[in-house]
DNA sequence: TGTACATCAGTGAACGCGCGTTCACTGATGTAC
DNA sequence: TGTACATCAGTGAACGCGCGTTCACTGATGTAC
């Protein structure tokens, strides 16, 4: 043995990270490999040591940055779907201007939706995954069952990840907090939450 | 003179629409010049006495698109937004299936939302654009006035492009056809408009 | 009507750069004795 | 404690391909006479 078993895992990680920040930041084909490797302290000949190709990385990257946005945990759903308040929170914080802001740590969903489009099963797979962990977050906090709560619980979904889509893409930043917070609005109302938690904020 | 005044401006227009379509289906950085080209039935060489650079092409057809879409006409607006029934029926073509599966000429405020992010001001402005018609047009067509019908335009302009988005990107179409009519629905009522006009349909 | 000519749309070879990928090598680390 | 050694993480030069871009040339077109 030579290094310690933890070190490669640590450096892997590293590499991820400085991929998942660079890919939020500029986008999957205009971060090259050299970008990455350079940002996590390396050079770009080991990058094959740890992944077998930058398509492979993407995935990987992805896949972790959906883990840890915590929808998904080890064990399935770190949210408690059946708790009435952490679906509102979700769709607060989802929506707020701290994630509009955050353009390197930001959901992959909002980030890339129309790359997924030409991507490979497993990542598209994870993508789906974690649409329907949010739809299903959505509809067991409903008030109501049926054709009608389903209906909204996408809806919801939907306003989360639209307005956010559309609030990054636009140059004018009053139209944008329009339509995140026009969102927020119609979302919490279609699922009969409270605009604002009584204790927090 | 040689070739008729013309002539230059059909082989321009042949080659926006190639691009359209490749751009449409296979996102803007996987399609080279040379495809584009080849499917005007051209070659790689006349590009550069049509266009300054894949940049300049890339602003030109997705601008054109946006004028096809007919949001927008040489003089302004082309649906009449006071008309209460067009944007109901804007909202159900839009979301309806058949602008779903017309990947080719699909809207491209749904083919590619992510990546005018890093576009040039001229291309973003030209998203911008459209998306504020499209907001008009639900904002006029509203039973109401005032900062409730704001939102709500807004939000419905979200379930619109969001919901075209979201079902593109997964692979199932059951759900895909759920987030979509889901959209659909919440859309109009919204807007407080009826599912289905009594005539059509 | 036919021929010479000017224009310019279109051709295709070539250039050069960026980047994904490979690989022989270096040197840091922990282990054995 | 110190030295030799094996392992393997990391290096950086090099390769090759794709593609955006350039440019000298070809040949199709309409015009003049």
């Amino acid at each position: 043995m030579s290094y310690p078993a933890e070190h490669r895992r640590l450096t892997k990680q590293k590499i991820v990270r400085s991929a998942r920040r660079l890919f939020n930041r500029r986008g999957f084909n205009t971060v090259s490999i050299d970008d990455v490797m350079a940002d996590a302290g390396l050079t770009r000949g080991s990058f094959y040591s740890y992944f077998e190709s930058k398509g492979d990385l993407y995935a990987e990257a992805v896949t972790q940055i959906l883990d840890e946005k915590q929808l998904l945990s080890s064990d399935g759903v770190s949210i408690d779907p059946r708790a009435f308040d952490s679906a509102a929170q979700f769709v607060r914080d989802y929506l707020s201007r701290e994630h509009f802001e955050d353009i390197d740590g930001t959901c992959p969903l909002i980030a890339f939706p129309t790359d997924f489009l030409r991507e490979e099963h497993r990542v598209r797979q994870a993508f789906e995954t974690v649409l329907r962990v949010m739809i299903d977050i959505f509809e067991q906090a409903m008030q109501r069952n049926g054709q009608a709560a389903r209906s909204r619980a996408r809806a919801i979904a939907t306003l989360c990840v639209g307005g956010m889509v559309l609030a990054r893409s636009i140059e004018d930043r009053v139209l944008a907090d329009e339509i995140r917070e026009a969102a927020m609005g119609i979302a919490l109302s279609l699922g009969q939450w409270p605009r604002r938690t009584s204790c927090r904020n």
